[in-house]
DNA sequence: ATTAGCACTCAAAAACTCAGAGTGCTAACG
DNA sequence: CGTTAGCACTCTGAGTTTTTGAGTGCTAAT
């Protein structure tokens, strides 16, 4: 049914879309024949882009303007980046690294500065989503009594990331009460992972013989408390950048994006799907069935922080997005941010 | 040198203001003598009008056009709002109560969620930043061993605020050494503030008897790092709501406030002055002078959450915003907040 | 002291013009 | 037959002019 797209149009095609990204205005066949150095007249690149037009590749706003590329297009033409990647200049990978080495050890840190670094580095948005909790392996528990009815709970992971939570509980337990719990449970729960330490409690609660020994159904029961609310925390940084492109300029479009921002779950959720495959992934446009994200893409990365716990982290920006060199940034800073958090 | 304001100079004053404020427009005599019910002609509110420029409390941006309130107005303005203070509706009361509720018992939720509360019922920018740790009560500090080489510190105040700090060793230390180093601690520093314990800290590592004991000396220095950042924490929600001002319809202007949030330490800077004064207090446009605010306002309250650890909480938006609907939101929310960090 | 009346001003909106970039088609060309 | 020059046609955006209407300031009357 549709025609193959010959070398010749991929070439075109590539020139249109590369022109559209640096300017952002519709491109005419005049434009390309001059920049980029193909032997071909603007008459012919004119019968070649309005073939891309029958393909669905470029429309044009109005009849007489220049060709935008379509979401089809970016899909082409990533597709074709993926393949023949380039790689980083030194000099951005040092700079990325020497970010990342500020950050400290402390994994939320880390985090939230590879998310600034990725939107000052890309020029555009930078999100990383912390990994579930639940994937995480359970290292220590501890209980610290604040005041007779207020109990400090503690959660730490193997990786050092720290879960806490405020109890209040109806009487009082002594603090070697706390402490003769803590032993229990941590030694019950060595070297599961959290969810897994969940279903345990759920379980371990559930049985006989617990139910005559008040203490340790004391102890379990605010564990599971502890334990419960496992909300992945979304790091989002640059949203002022995003400000600076022009098909924002808008004031109207603008205030959806940052409406649609503020309720971080869809972001969530979105990038969460992303989760399943590994390496670099892209959406673009319309792809990304749930945010409506008109004119928005996606680069995402996945990141390892131990075994096969996983996180999300990338850039977002306008479908217009420079591709070439936002990917390359994002698969380096994902694969230093795990050697960071997993290494030692 | 200056006229004595009349008292309906006062009131065409107020209802200027009061007309500015919903509109945004400038307005005029007629607008004036129709919506408010000043037996007046707009002739002679032209006349006071007039007499008003010449005061300094209006402009006109254009000979042409109505005319819009300046600082000093909406100053004068503020302050009889702030003596005649009305109450919130009792629904309202209720709402912010709710939201609070839900919010649980740890302190970082319920700020973060104070925040989101004053975004959206003033529907401008929420503020809130958490009480600087110094001023927390110390109340237990531990030690966990999650490798040979990295130990989780863990600081814990009084009123359940939680800091941790991964630290990385080069000499491995046993799990009971940092108990020891925990109790011993512990016992030290009970009672203090954490700005205090950091003194102490510093003094004793000095101290000559310290100097023997080497694993009392880490301990000190493990402590000491642990405490060092103080970093104070701010929650600021609702950026979207100032996009819908239409002052801020200009891309550019928006590009700038956004800007100028996403620094955040301006922002504490301006806020920190605030928790001087007790009480609700105002800054009006140009009055604070660390940012250059074009247009913005900000109105703070002080909270408590202990004795006398203070924060600050409040409201940004434009000039021309709803004071007198404001004013006794962040008021109550203030008080509420304190009520909820530090009863108990 | 207030107000009606009136001439005057000015910005914003609407209407208009025009140049330029771009297209699509046709006919010529190698 | 693919490529290209040429040309008529289209449409936008920028710039100009016109129009409108809200608003002022002044003066004279009440």
């Amino acid at each position: 049914m549709e025609e193959q797209l010959s070398d010749r149009g991929k070439r075109i095609l590539e020139a249109v879309i590369e022109d559209y990204i640096q300017t952002a205005e519709p491109v005419g066949s005049r434009t390309i024949t001059r920049s980029h150095a193909l032997a071909l007249s603007p008459a012919t690149v004119r019968n070649v882009m309005s073939d891309l037009e029958e393909m669905g590749l470029l429309t044009s706003p109005h009849t007489s303007a220049g060709r935008i590329p379509t979401d089809k297009a970016y899909r082409l033409y990533v597709n074709s980046i993926l393949e023949a990647r380039q790689n980083l200049t030194a000099g951005k990978r040092d700079e990325i690294r020497r970010r990342c080495r500020m950050a400290g050890k402390d994994p939320a840190e880390v985090l939230k500065e590879a998310s600034r670094l990725l939107s000052s580095t890309s020029s555009y948005m930078g999100v990383v989503i912390a990994p579930r909790m639940a994937a995480n392996v359970f290292h220590q528990m501890e209980f610290v009594k604040l005041s007779s009815h207020r109990i400090l709970a503690i959660l730490v992971s193997q990786n050092g990331t720290v879960q806490n939570r405020l109890l209040e509980i109806d009487e009082e337990i002594a603090q070697e009460d706390l402490v003769r719990m803590a032993n229990y449970l941590n030694g019950m729960l060595q070297g599961l992972t959290i969810g897994q330490v969940r279903e345990r409690l759920l379980a371990e609660l559930q049985s006989e013989k617990v139910q005559y020994d008040s203490l340790m159904k004391k102890a379990l029961a605010l564990s599971e408390q502890t334990i419960r609310t496992d909300s992945a925390e979304i790091f989002l940084e640059g949203q002022a950048n995003i400000l600076e492109q022009p098909e924002f300029a808008d004031a109207a479009k603008m205030r959806e994006i940052f409406r649609a921002f503020e309720k971080k779950s869809t972001l969530l959720d979105l990038l969460d799907r992303s989760m399943l495959a590994e390496g670099v992934q892209i959406f673009i446009g319309a792809e990304s069935p749930l945010l409506k994200m008109e004119g928005m893409s996606l680069v995402t990365s996945t990141y390892l922080t131990g075994k096969d716990t996983v996180g999300v982290l990338g850039v977002i920006g306008p479908t217009r997005m420079g591709y070439g060199r936002v990917i390359p940034i994002v698969d380096y800073t994902a694969k230093l941010i795990s050697r960071m958090l997993e290494g030692e």
